[in-house]
DNA sequence: TTGTATGCGTTATCAC
DNA sequence: GTGATAACGCATACAA
């Protein structure tokens, strides 16, 4: 019939037989709208399948929308659905847009990778940057106050701490596990580390699991030590070097720093002809979907990524939306949970 | 001084002591305007720090910097990451951003939903829609027609096929499945199907692997096939069923439309005290990252993901660009690979 | 080459 | 309760 415009405020009003101005307030604020009205009005809207325009919204509203640009290292990661739907739910229910920028692959200087990605999306005009899982050396400190641009760190922390953080606090969390392993009359324990020059999540774990180890007095060799990328196949090999030593070591459970990593070490030791748990215990940490799904179905940290995601989005509004109040600096460690499944096995 | 409010193109053309319209020149049509005006200008702009506005600017011109709309129903299935990287890569490439718009989880009006997503995006200014994993009944040809923005279905098609696809050819794939499975020696065979009424690989899929069996002159009774919903659960139950009539069926292999529903398959099958493949062989459908993952490893149909995401992003490019060279309708297949791995046992 | 006036789709401020 | 109508900030057809 009509071309091909959407439909606007204008013809609603029209259709309905109201100006455009009761329109406006049918939808905005209902209460002020005689019931009958409203239904009339509704209906046209309907028939119309008209939706307000955003851009003129915004534009009458003063309400500049604003959006905010999200760094992530990869799209890929089995935990990056969960931490942007809280993001982009939170983002969605103040209007605001999210500029997702996925930090080029395989590039060598990562630092000016980063650099980069945070120059586009100064460029692109982002009111503030959600950073994602990179650690932020105090080398940045000067770049990263030149940009002007509030920053908020996702999953990870700024070195000198005055960068506020959400995340889980991974010191404890590894310390609990092994508390878990402890209660489950597990003894000798191994662990699977991540360590990663950009990222610290992996050395918090490991300190972690080492005060756990030292609070409840269990015997630590370096061959009970071995170290990962965090992926899969990092976590396979790692296993293989564990199993290598088993004979000295004797451990009966290991301590993944994460859950792909876990998933890996599990294939490894059914590969070698093990169990797990019968012969071996092995403990994730993130908690991903798919852990659920593998076989046995993983124990490990869970950690509240829609939550992390949501929460550190919510902070970032609240930074741009009063700037004045100051951006609280430091960590907020969000709520983590150790799920029992089946790859831990109570020994008696 | 100024408050928090920012200069506006009144304050700049008031400061250099020309009209609006002309600032407006100088910023858009630099030629059109004296050299020195011109220049007063641009140094009024520069002393008052002035940015335009946004908002005002794509309300008035709807043209702007190109952006292109992707919907996806949700961002945490496993093979998004690699859909949104390809799409991503050649947005890059071509300077053009991507504008990510989940679908709301839990809606029960679909059709509304989808219908919304579209007005959204429309709204904010598209210049293209990227439509993954959904399929359009010919109820909505009036309404995107209306839309005047150019569509590109991706792993999915429209019923009429009169807007461009990019994906694998379903049906084919599914008939090569219980090709390879016969080549293994496998006669009695299941399927589980992924039937749903917003996409229609799972039907096509359906209709392959039927022609299969017809091919192959394969015994085929009700009892051998079973419907899921796509997701490891689905996989799961389904297989139970499958299981409860073992007895009768006598079937060796399961054809599962989707990877995810293998895997569940697969766990239930060790739950029920039989082994994969030794017991029962699975094949899967998708080549999910986890499908590698999983013990055993998953032999599987691999959809080049980052391809379609790719090839159906270019297109829209194409379409973008040059308008009057008109898109090329229909399915565009693109090359898929049965991926041979631990899940299939050679019969002999 | 530059200025004037109007439209873009909503919201908000008045009146009635 | 509801209806005109003036902003909101910019682009642009039309004049000059």
């Amino acid at each position: 019939m009509e071309g091909n415009n959407l439909a606007k405020i204008q013809d609603v009003a029209k259709l309905a037989g109201v100006s455009t101005a009761t329109v406006s307030r049918v939808l905005n604020n209902p209460e002020s709208v005689k019931n009958e009205t409203s239904r009339r009005v509704m209906s046209a809207i309907k028939s119309l399948d008209y939706t307000p325009n955003r851009v003129a919204k915004s534009l009458s509203s003063k309400a500049q929308d604003i959006t905010v640009g999200v760094i992530f290292p990869d799209i890929a990661t089995f935990y990056f659905a969960e931490l942007y739907k809280g993001m982009s739910r939170e983002a969605r229910e103040n209007n605001i847009n999210i500029l997702l920028h996925e930090l080029e692959e395989g590039a060598n200087a990562r630092e000016e990778t980063l650099m980069n990605a945070l120059h586009f999306l100064k460029k692109s005009n982002v009111s503030g940057i959600l950073l994602s899982s990179r650690y932020i050396p105090k080398e940045y400190d000067q770049a990263i106050k030149r940009l002007g641009i509030p920053l908020v760190m996702v999953l990870s922390s700024h070195e000198a701490g005055s960068i506020p953080a959400f995340k889980i606090d991974d010191k404890r969390a590894a310390f609990d596990s092994v508390a878990y392993l402890v209660s489950r009359g597990h003894q000798r324990i191994g662990i699977i580390s991540a360590i990663t020059n950009n990222h610290n999540s992996g050395e918090l774990r490991h300190q972690g699991f080492l005060q756990g180890i030292q609070y409840y007095n269990l015997p630590l060799s370096p061959e009970q030590i071995v170290y990962g990328k965090m992926r899969y196949d990092d976590g396979y090999k790692a296993m293989t070097e564990l199993l290598s030593n088993h004979h000295k070591t004797k451990i009966t459970a290991v301590f993944a720093a994460t859950d792909e990593m876990a998933i890996g070490a599990i294939r490894c030791v059914i590969d070698s002809g093990l169990k797990v748990p019968e012969d071996i215990s092995i403990i994730g940490y993130d908690n991903l979907s798919i852990s659920d799904m593998t076989i046995p179905k993983l124990t490990t940290i869970s950690q509240p990524f829609y939550e992390i995601g949501k929460e550190s989005m919510k902070h970032m509004i609240e930074i741009i939306k009063e700037p004045d109040k100051g951006q609280k600096s430091g960590n907020h460690f969000l709520a983590y949970q150790l799920v029992e499944r089946e790859s831990v096995k109570e020994l008696t």
